[in-house]
DNA sequence: TCGTTATTGGACTGTTGCGTCCAATCCTCA
DNA sequence: TGAGGATTGGACGCAACAGTCCAATAACGA
């Protein structure tokens, strides 16, 4: 079987300075996939926010416009996934994790780079591969609210009664819609009432002590 | 101070027959942004599909694809606030209606047409005017639930103690994160059981009897 | 220093798609 | 039936944009 081309650069050597050139497009590609998304990224407007030239971005992105897509939206999601993705194996471990979305998600709306409705934003793109990229990354982010859930059962810190599933789904449906819906009123009125509601009923479970 | 053009025909009196002709244009504009976007909306696909041509669109849409994608826009959010806004006054009724939102996105992401997703793949939306339709609508989901919540709490069906806006946000964050979610991953596992959860959330205030 | 390879600029082509325009046809009503 | 307005078809112009190509320059190793 013929593979794809990968993100991986393959027509000779690059060096130092290339990688770079490469860097600066994906840079700016993501930025404008975050901010104005899909529809919008055009590539003579990187070319010119990035002072790179045609033949710059074809060499290092032989697949063009799609593979820089491509490339783009695997840079965007694996940054945002670390940033997201802590221990939560612990009440307070929760409790940590809840403020410090809220707090990123605070500083990203102010500057209108919402990763988390940037990413559902693309939940209709024309790509079947890059809405993939996009919703195993959501899934992911699911399994691991299941995994702490369940964790706290194991340690005996929520009672077993709890749906270790259904509370994770509750969690990343508050995580998408509330920022999808702070981004679409252009106010901070969803995600953190949403977030901290959810994080109460999950503490409505824990075994008394 | 002038005027847009809004969305009313103002170019001669239409007869039956034109409007006949206006309204399958629209038709099938907001079909396509429910199934593949804005991004994918191109007036030839349009007409295409329409059997009409250039001067049938611009005839009956002078503002070209702003203003088709606006009107269409608006008769989108208009049915499916119609279709997800009961009133919400009693536990039963709030029963009802997730049971009834569960059907009704079961049957939209069959067709693969779940409104509320697509309402979210346009967080990014060049048009300023078009994100405001959405968001709108979302808030005024919003503000149902808020006002049921409160409806409850005042006949005694719920404690005064439950904070009606943030229950309001959770059930707001849950419809769209959910819808967005089942949509990216393509399987019906996040907004029923998310709904769920915040159903009982709910159900947990209610005043013993 | 010299040859090889990476890097760069930018002109050029082809396509897509929006919007304009004009002429032809249909409908209505007097 | 004839006039006037509504409706329709489709050719055309124009701009945006993806992608190709070639030649020029820069970097690097022998």
């Amino acid at each position: 079987m013929d593979c794809q081309v990968q993100n991986e650069y393959d027509g000779g050597m690059p060096t130092t300075k290339g990688l770079a050139t490469r860097e600066r497009i994906l840079d700016a590609a993501v930025g404008v996939l975050i901010h104005n998304g899909r529809e919008a990224l055009n590539l003579d407007g990187i070319l010119a926010s990035t002072r790179t030239s045609k033949s710059q971005l074809f060499h290092y992105f032989p697949g063009g416009k799609r593979e820089l897509i491509h490339a783009a939206t695997q840079r965007q999601v694996q940054r945002i996934a670390g940033e997201l993705t802590a221990p939560l194996d612990t009440l307070d471990a929760w409790r940590t994790w809840v403020e410090r979305t809220i707090r990123l998600h605070r500083t990203q709306t102010q500057e209108d780079a919402c990763e988390v409705a940037a990413m559902a934003a693309r939940v209709l793109d024309p790509e079947p591969e890059d809405r993939a990229v996009l919703g195993d990354t959501m899934q992911s982010w699911n399994r691991h609210f299941a995994a702490g859930i369940r964790a706290m059962q194991r340690s005996g810190e929520l009672r077993a009664g709890a749906d270790a599933g259904a509370l994770a789904a509750l969690f990343s449906a508050v995580l998408q819609g509330g920022a999808v819906l702070d981004k679409a009123v252009g106010r901070l009125d969803y995600l953190e009432p949403a977030l901290r509601v959810a994080l109460a009923h999950v503490e409505g479970f824990a075994a008394s002590e």
